[in-house]
DNA sequence: CTAGTAGTACTATGCTATGTAGTACTACTA
DNA sequence: TAGTAGTACTACATAGCATAGTACTACTAG
């Protein structure tokens, strides 16, 4: 029996989501030291706990780690947020697609419009770009 | 340490995810002989592990219970499709906005575009309406 | 009225993902 | 050369999910 994974993409965990989120804000390769002091006073956890969940998110492809001269490896993206937001995206959106078909989607866009104003209006410029852009 | 779940909202696991479409299918209420007859063509599982999930699935307060005449239970959706698929969809853009911002839900948008051009059309359309309903 | 059958409830097992961390080995540095 | 920082390896707990067996219950056909 084989196990239809249901998400081809994989999500990440809350540890996971905030190693990433450091990774993402520090521009360059950060160490896995400098990783551990920023998420320390928001998680008290151990510095191997840390290395060990930028281990499993390299082998997930979600970061890249290098070695840098102080044979200490460094770690960096190897997916953009946007990368990433796309990814997660477009699995779920094939997810609700496959689910309950363009209405199912459409059902996705109305639930934007209970959000706020702000976001609303950010998005409507931004399909009117798109949909110039294509025509 | 508290453990941040990261979806308020759960999302089904795929045998979960398969008796919930069996059960939106039938409009009417479904016994789970029924459901796991339904299901033993895609997936040859026994009737007790139907059984089983559909407790789940009701504890989680996606489905109803009811007791019929002949003593057997029958079961019914407590979220519609459409219902569901919303719950679940705010849960994702939550996740984006705090990720990544309106940007983030825009570059979800960004994603939309990338489907196939009955969808895109479906969802225009449907965005139109829904703007002109608002102002 | 009794045996069989269908149904439910309870319980259990295995697997995978994730969070957490200890320990051992390695190599630089004071 | 001893201590320190870094990495690798291993381990353990918990939770969710898929899967299913067994025991108990109640209706139904002889």
């Amino acid at each position: 029996m084989e196990k239809a994974k249901r998400r081809p993409f994989r999500s990440l965990g809350s540890l996971e989501g905030q190693i990433m989120e450091i990774i993402w804000e520090a521009k360059e390769p950060i160490k896995g030291r400098t990783v551990y002091e920023e998420i320390l006073p928001k998680r008290p956890i151990a510095y191997t706990t840390v290395m060990t969940v930028l281990e499993r998110l390299t082998q997930k492809g979600f970061i890249k780690k290098e070695l840098a001269q102080d044979r200490a490896y460094v770690f960096q993206a190897a997916l953009s947020r946007h990368r990433y937001v796309q990814e997660s995206s477009k699995a779920v959106l094939l997810e609700l697609l496959s689910l309950s078909g363009p209405a199912g989607v459409a059902a996705f866009v109305d639930t934007i419009y209970t959000l706020d104003q702000k976001t609303v209006s950010e998005l409507e410029k931004c399909i009117k770009d798109k949909m110039e852009g294509e025509r």
